[in-house]
DNA sequence: TTTACTTTTTGATTTAGGTCAAAAGAATCG
DNA sequence: CGATTCTTTTGACCTAAATCAAAAAGTAAA
């Protein structure tokens, strides 16, 4: 499974760690369209996507969808927020293609967490992997133009640009789709 | 020392362990404008601030230094990607006012991290609630006018928005100067 | 208390990208 | 397959906020 290569990249866990860490994930298949979370809901698992995409949005102020984050395989996926502190959520996620993905409950990270010292350590990492790439989108918009946020996502995102519907893109962006759609055929 | 108290909101250190721990954070005096980091350098120290504020900023392609984050008392501050990952960091850091801050040394806090499992913990919670905030950031800017941006700001800084430069809080709701100051005097 | 910066405000003008509307293309399905 | 629905493109128009420029206010320095 791909995700004991991602987990052993980051914290040098001992076979039987991992082993064990592992059995606590289940994988899942999921359609497309299908939503994992809905606002206002907690968010109970987290996802280690094997294959897919998600996306997480909310519905903002003005009645629009915004996309906050695409997920593709090899990251996990989650609200996170809602996850870690089991609060209600404040956005969405589904997936926008069929998906395989290795699940986990909250009360099971947390059991290994506990368990493991270096299961903690993996845990730090991907959250302070997780600001960054965070502020990296942050800085890839901001007074930027709209054909500079689009090349952020292509760089950023190169093989979730062409899978999902442009709307869900522009939102993503902080543009309208019908200016992303024009940015498109340059 | 408020970061104790910090820290003990958080995860349940023992008091051995947390006295332990904060014998390897320095106590510093900042004046203000003095820089803590500049682009090109790594960045070697965690801050938590005491008293007084600090911003990370960076210069973007069209040559204008954008403020990326404000640091108030009873926070951290650093460059997180730099300091975690020991790489040249593409921002810099000031204070400014004059400040009294806790630093610890990236090597120190590793220790750290290794000796004991609360102190990963601590690590891992604290990413966690910097990934939130930045998340904030985005839904408070992306899609939204300048005023509600501004709004925003008074939010989530508000006892900072009035002790720092115009132009460092516009940067950092990614309006122009002359924006704000019309804002302001709704 | 005058000189010299620095920061903020105000005004005039321009523009990138938003909004609204409708057509053209794709995809889904009985 | 045609029909219905969803997604993307195209066009015309408009507006929020950028830009440019300069004055005013605030701060420091000598």
């Amino acid at each position: 499974m791909e995700l004991a290569a991602y987990m052993i990249k980051r914290v040098a866990f001992s076979q039987q760690e991992l082993d064990d860490i592992l059995t606590y994930f289940k994988k899942e298949k999921i359609l497309k369209n299908q939503i994992l979370l809905q606002e206002g809901n907690t968010c109970h698992k987290l996802y280690f996507l094997e294959k897919g995409v998600g996306r997480s949005y909310y519905l903002n102020s003005n009645g629009k969808y915004i996309t906050q984050w695409f997920f593709g395989e090899g990251n996990f996926m989650t609200s996170l927020e809602s996850f870690f502190q089991e609060t209600p959520s404040c956005s969405y996620m589904e997936m926008l293609e069929d998906s395989i993905v290795y699940s986990i409950s909250k009360k099971d990270i947390d059991y290994l967490f506990e368990k493991y010292h270096t299961m903690e350590k993996f845990g730090r990492i991907i959250a302070i992997e997780m600001t960054t790439k965070i502020s990296n989108k942050l800085n890839g918009i901001q007074f930027q133009t709209a054909s500079d946020r689009y090349k952020y996502m292509l760089k950023e995102f190169p093989n979730i640009s062409t899978r999902v519907p442009l709307g869900d893109i522009a939102s993503y962006l902080g543009i309208t789709q019908e200016t992303l759609s024009r940015i498109r055929k340059k």
